[in-house]
DNA sequence: CTTACATCCTGATTGC
DNA sequence: TGCAATCAGGATGTAA
């Protein structure tokens, strides 16, 4: 579900919602069962810490607490709210009442802070998210973490030689190679199509095939599409919400995705679907070669 | 090593 | 209307 204009929008929410920072007073867990099972004494230590900052990672987000860091990877369709156990007015004994009222069906985990009538939810459907804790020393050198390819947003790091470099000899689609975190973070099946659309690349050229200047236009409008993505709050198609419950913008600036059969906005032409490594594919046969 | 494909789940939509 | 098939924004494990 999120990729990286997403899950920067999940974390820029919380960081907006709480700008100081909050101490965990309890973490309830609903349903363990995730893509990889929560683990009870993780979750235990996490009460009483503080979380001092919500950051993130390629498509995970993370919390730094104490010395130890919240691992949340939001799968297809996770996706973290606020709720407010004081909705009644405050009183303690309303607050039970109150929280049932705002359960959902699928919220996983709850996060209650102290001092602050707030919980924290994870919703998840799908339950291919993930919610584990790590130390935060060397957390880069962590399995999650330690294939991961560059930032995007961070120019020096990712750039069209890198791309020319890795793609010589790789018979993959462009757009999978796209998508493949290890050559770059944060790219999912509808940005890929967005950004080859704007670089004029069609999907399924074969990476190597992909020349310097091609790549050199990815990179570029890799970084203006997240941005833009970022600014308009990700892009909602099912189940993204931000944290206040709010769709992402971005899907009324998509040039292809899931616009099969409609009139390509630049050239008119039709805009055809096809499946890639099993995923479905959106271009523009004329705008893109 | 790379690549193709199934798999983990639930829910919405499509087609008969 | 009902029900089965299909598909969905991710990542990983397996096999070839």
């Amino acid at each position: 579900m999120p990729e990286l204009p997403e899950v920067e929008t999940v974390c820029r929410g919380l960081t907006e919602v709480f700008p100081t920072p909050i101490a965990i007073a309890k973490v309830e867990v609903c349903e363990a069962r995730l893509r990889e099972p929560i683990v009870p004494q993780e979750v235990q230590s996490l009460q009483g810490s503080q979380v001092t900052r919500f950051f993130r990672r390629a498509k995970y987000m993370l919390w730094e607490v104490g010395e130890q860091l919240v691992v949340s990877h939001l799968g297809m369709t996770g996706s973290w709210r606020v709720i407010n156990s004081s909705l009644r007015g405050g009183a303690a004994s309303m607050a039970g009442t109150a929280v049932i009222e705002q359960q959902k069906p699928h919220d996983h985990v709850l996060v209650y802070l102290r001092g602050d009538p707030r919980i924290l939810v994870y919703n998840d459907p799908r339950r291919f998210g993930l919610f584990r804790v790590i130390p935060k020393a060397n957390w880069q050198e962590h399995p999650y973490f330690q294939q991961l390819g560059p930032e995007p947003l961070e120019k020096a790091k990712f750039t069209a030689d890198q791309l020319l470099t890795l793609s010589r000899g790789r018979s993959v689609a462009v757009k999978n190679f796209l998508m493949d975190q290890k050559v770059v973070v944060g790219i999912g099946n509808i940005y890929a199509s967005e950004i080859l659309f704007r670089s004029g690349v069609r999907p399924h050229r074969l990476a190597r095939r992909v020349s310097r200047d091609e790549f050199s236009r990815i990179v570029r409008e890799s970084r203006r599409v997240l941005k833009a993505a970022i600014e308009k709050g990700g892009t909602t198609f099912r189940d993204f919400r931000q944290t206040g419950g709010g769709e992402g913008h971005f899907y009324q600036k998509l040039k292809v995705y899931e616009r099969a059969g409609q009139p390509c906005r630049r050239c008119q032409t039709l805009i055809r679907q096809t499946t890639i490594g099993g995923r479905s594919s959106y271009w523009c046969p004329t705008c893109q070669k």
